[in-house]
DNA sequence: CGAGCCGATCAATCATAGTT
DNA sequence: CAACTATGATTGATCGGCTC
């Protein structure tokens, strides 16, 4: 049995964790498209480029995050009320610049 | 690519955020490999098999020779290893798409990452 | 209409990195 | 340092769509 082990002990070994700035770009986009994690061919190609990893790096991510997540989505709750926080703080901000770029206001 | 809302709404009320949704219910069938009716004996399907070492190596010796398996090789080799032919099948197709992986990433970076001297 | 293929994904597992 | 957990990768098999 264990010489059947043997038979992998190729790649998966020796595996790094992403940078904690790459882990935090694919969760804001996990978090903020929670009603449909899939990224597009595209996006995928984007968060690969912006987290410098591989697209499948960028599937693997979204894969695993997919299925441990709707695993125990209680074990993430706190992760994901955090990202929802940071993206309504983004999303603010945008509002507030195109508020001062664009004077339209409306009480 | 923002979208803002989802037409709708298979949510459920409950918690402000992090709501459930269809993606997280999706469930796959348990694979059908083996028919515990065929054989009534200890081989519950569902479960995900395990190939041999020899199975592995005969199965990739002729990857090599032939990408795609015609319907008597397959019947051949599925005797031969004792497999069922769509495992054979099976895997010849998730063969395809690692060598495609393979292709188009593994371009180049293997040598060795940084530092070396 | 059905079989095989593709592309994406699932789901379970492996082996390791990181934490306690 | 051991025990436990978090995480990236691998892979047999499923799902939906397309071709023939």
């Amino acid at each position: 049995v264990m010489i059947l082990r043997s038979r992998f002990l190729d790649a998966r070994r020796k595996r790094r964790n992403f940078s904690k700035q790459a882990t935090e770009i694919l969760n804001e986009y996990f978090y903020s498209h929670l009603s449909n994690p899939y990224p597009s061919e595209e996006a995928k190609e984007e968060l690969a480029k912006k987290c410098s990893i591989t697209v499948s790096q960028v599937s693997n991510w979204f894969g695993n995050k997919r299925i441990r997540y709707k695993k125990n989505i209680g074990k993430f709750q706190e992760e994901a009320n955090l990202y929802a926080a940071k993206t309504a703080v983004t999303a603010a901000h945008a509002v507030a610049a195109a508020v001062q770029n664009n004077q339209t206001n409306s009480p | 690519l923002s979208d803002g809302k989802e037409p709708p709404g298979p949510a459920e009320p409950s918690t402000p955020t992090a709501r459930t949704f269809d993606w997280m219910k999706v469930k796959r069938n348990p694979p059908k490999t083996a028919k515990a009716s065929e054989v009534g004996l200890g081989a519950p399907g569902g479960l995900r098999t395990n190939f041999t070492t020899r199975q592995l190596t005969e199965l990739e010796k002729e990857f090599h020779f032939n990408k795609y398996l015609s319907r008597a090789r397959r019947v051949e080799i599925a005797a031969t290893l004792e497999l069922h032919e769509t495992q054979v099948k099976i895997w010849f197709q998730n063969r395809r798409m690692k060598q495609k992986k393979r292709e188009r990433e593994g371009g180049r970076a293997p040598p060795v990452p940084p530092g070396g001297s």
